[in-house]
DNA sequence: GCATGTGAATGGATTCACAGCT
DNA sequence: AGCTGTGAATCCATTCACATGC
């Protein structure tokens, strides 16, 4: 049973199912709102392009959801997948740079919704300090770390601080107590032991739509 | 040979090769311009905590570019890669969407460097169009598109819109002649074929965060 | 009858292990 | 001797196909 599970258990689960997870939800607060009431798997299969034997093992990971010959009640499932997911409490963010991408991201609305909650920015710029993100989420200064994260609760980190600088403020959160990173910066950091850190690479991003564009380039040619 | 490469082989490389090429090359300027010469397989396995088969792997896609008992030259590897993935020459972009995250994207550094520039944003409130970004990227209107695309050769669109007007901004993009686009809006977009679309959930990553967060306190309950 | 849940089969990506070159 | 390049083996994720239960 779901009773008894286990670290191991739940690393079990890869981020590639939890991401699917994710996506599954989105689409249950969506079809909540619709006024729809029951979903099938091929149903959810159709809207992302999957396989509907893969939405139901994702499905199926956390226990017997569904109801043969029927389908999926969307408001029981939405709710359980917030549950597993663990967003049904509030967790708190600090974002670690207040440069262009930090205070976008402090605005940003899916980082301010549903289970998350920007505390404050940090910074070590003097001309930052002090001040506030358009939605009001404050700047403070780096030394200040340890303060916010014990008053607020502190869970995730996110960095957003150019590359140079992003391993001190990976030792900065991890000394402060925060667990769990977002890193934005182009960095391979030395990760500590029972941190957990999920990395995003813009740049990547436009690189690989390059590679592909080069592609078609070449057989055009 | 790499001369006649056709599609098909293009898209046999697969996206997770892909990024890890361009951790590599960023790897590699790095060590060029501290001057190392020649790296092996295993130093870069070692930066990256990959199997050091992989990388021989992923660097052979494109033919042998390493010698046997020494290793790889930094620089030569290095502009093998850049003309691999296509940034030996400069491709625009537009970012769609003039909101918190189109404007700090404007502005990112790793956007507007070795092998990309945006060339404007649009957007379609009146209150923003015909401002600039900081570093004095100009607004313009959404129906400029067709005209910005076509004088500049904007080559790839990113979608920073919110995901209820992501599909019509897709369309606008793909309508201009644009035939990449990274899209960040949350939405399962209606795809064109000959269109390549990346999509990059922010929001994802802290949910995978707080299943983690998740799964240690179940454990220490 | 219909859609879930799941072992078995498939398909891809990673890793191993070694032949081949310098 | 040392490190690349690569077939073979392994591992993991996805898909198939069907038994199971409403």
């Amino acid at each position: 049973m779901a009773q008894n599970r286990t670290q191991s258990d739940h690393d079990a689960v890869s981020e590639l199912t939890t991401g699917r997870l994710s996506v599954y939800l989105r689409c249950l607060a969506h079809l909540e709102s619709a006024g729809q009431h029951t979903v099938s798997s091929a149903e959810l299969a159709e809207r992302f392009h999957l396989n509907s034997a893969q939405i139901r093992k994702d499905l199926a990971y956390f226990g017997e959801f569904g109801t043969r010959g029927v389908g999926y009640n969307v408001s029981r499932l939405k709710e359980h997948l917030v549950r597993e997911l663990g967003i049904d409490r509030n967790r708190n963010v600090v974002i670690a740079g207040a440069g262009n991408l930090g205070m976008a991201l402090a605005d940003y609305r899916g980082f301010n919704d549903n289970g998350f909650q920007i505390a404050a920015l940090v910074d070590v710029d003097p001309a930052k300090i002090g001040r506030m993100s358009r939605s009001g989420i404050p700047v403070l200064a780096l030394t200040e770390l340890p303060r916010i994260v014990g008053e607020r609760r502190v869970e995730i980190g996110i960095i957003a601080v150019p590359a140079g600088a992003a391993q001190d403020v990976y030792a900065a959160f991890v000394a402060a107590g925060v667990t769990a990173i977002l890193n934005f910066a182009p960095a391979q950091l030395r990760a500590h032991e029972h941190v957990k850190i999920k990395s995003v690479d813009l740049r990547i991003n436009l690189e690989l739509l390059s590679f592909y564009l080069k592609g078609v380039e070449d057989d055009t040619a």
